[in-house]
DNA sequence: TGCAATGTAAAACGAACGTTTTACATCTCC
DNA sequence: GGAGATGTAAAACGTTCGTTTTACATTGCA
């Protein structure tokens, strides 16, 4: 069970931009080139491919916020919007879209989730030069969130408010 | 076309847990309490009833955070959030699962978010005495969005932060 | 009394769903 | 050169999709 990239792109394209349930195996297969037979060898089923999908998503996207100033996460997060387009968060979609009743996909989400809270506490660190109050984290992740999703209607407008919002913050901390 | 309460509630919250696509007419139908000639006969197509969810849903929301300070912006928030669950903008979800494709929905959904944007501006106006600079509404709004967002995973917590965030930026706007 | 409206129950519509299977073509490598 | 893996193309699996239709019961009102 080796899942090609050129699988896993595809995949990701359609599922993002359609949604996990409005994409269909046989788009699947059409957009990654191979037989429905080759690409069950490879996925398994179409909630593991998704959860692939997530995991290479979590993959890239954690590597783009590999910073260590808060001002520098929003760049990031700006250059990811432009880059991608703003259609909200590929994992909170893809929990509601199947209610948190697929584990493999719940799972994958989760995982994301964690792995973003500690980023942002991380990054937190860098920027203070200490560790972070868990209050100003939390607002730091609503502000990414928030961005995130304010963008699908604002554009990266959005990016720049919870930018400037941040450093308010921040600075108010160093004081 | 007359589209009763109790199938819209009903419709809400299907939707609203399980998803749009992952919702059939027929779980419709039984929720309802009648024939899927009736139900078809109220809302017309399945997307049309979707539409009519989300214009009630608006209607709701709007109505809770009818109010005239940032501070009991966000203690809406929260009672709204308590009572409902956490699960995400049902606006922006909807969009999403369906690619933007189905004009009900895209329209109702645009519709809400420029009234939400619209009221949030009213809040900070009421608030500060003032027209807001339209930054700060922006930031507002990403808190919102923020905190609707970051409880999926943070529960209460993320509204907690986001009050707290916007008490900073406009206490420093007043100043 | 009887017509028109409004409802239900249930079958049927064709299409699409995720998944498996059948049959056949290429390759790799000893 | 033949076995075994790996691929494709395509049909078929049974189920479910959103929607329409058929047949029949109930009700309100003239």
């Amino acid at each position: 069970m080796t899942l090609t990239p050129d699988l896993v792109d595809a995949a990701e394209r359609l599922f993002d931009r359609q949604g996990y349930m409005a994409t269909g195996m046989d788009q699947l297969t059409r957009a990654a080139g191979m037989s429905s037979r080759t690409l069950y060898k490879h996925a398994g089923s179409k909630a593991q491919l998704m959860a692939a999908v997530l995991a290479e998503r979590d993959r890239r996207f954690l590597d783009r916020i590999d910073v260590s100033s808060v001002e520098a996460l929003f760049v990031a997060l700006d250059d990811w919007i432009r880059a991608e387009g703003a259609r909200g968060c590929l994992f909170l979609r893809s929990r509601a879209e199947t209610g948190g009743t697929v584990p493999e996909i719940a799972d994958a989400v989760a995982a994301h989730k964690t792995a973003l809270r500690q980023r942002v506490t991380t990054i937190l660190a860098a920027d203070l030069g200490a560790a972070p109050d868990p209050l100003l984290a939390d607002q730091l992740l609503v502000l990414v969130e928030g961005a995130t999703h304010a963008a699908v209607t604002l554009g990266p407008e959005a990016v720049a408010a919870a930018r400037s919002a941040a450093a308010v913050l921040v600075a108010q901390a160093r004081a």
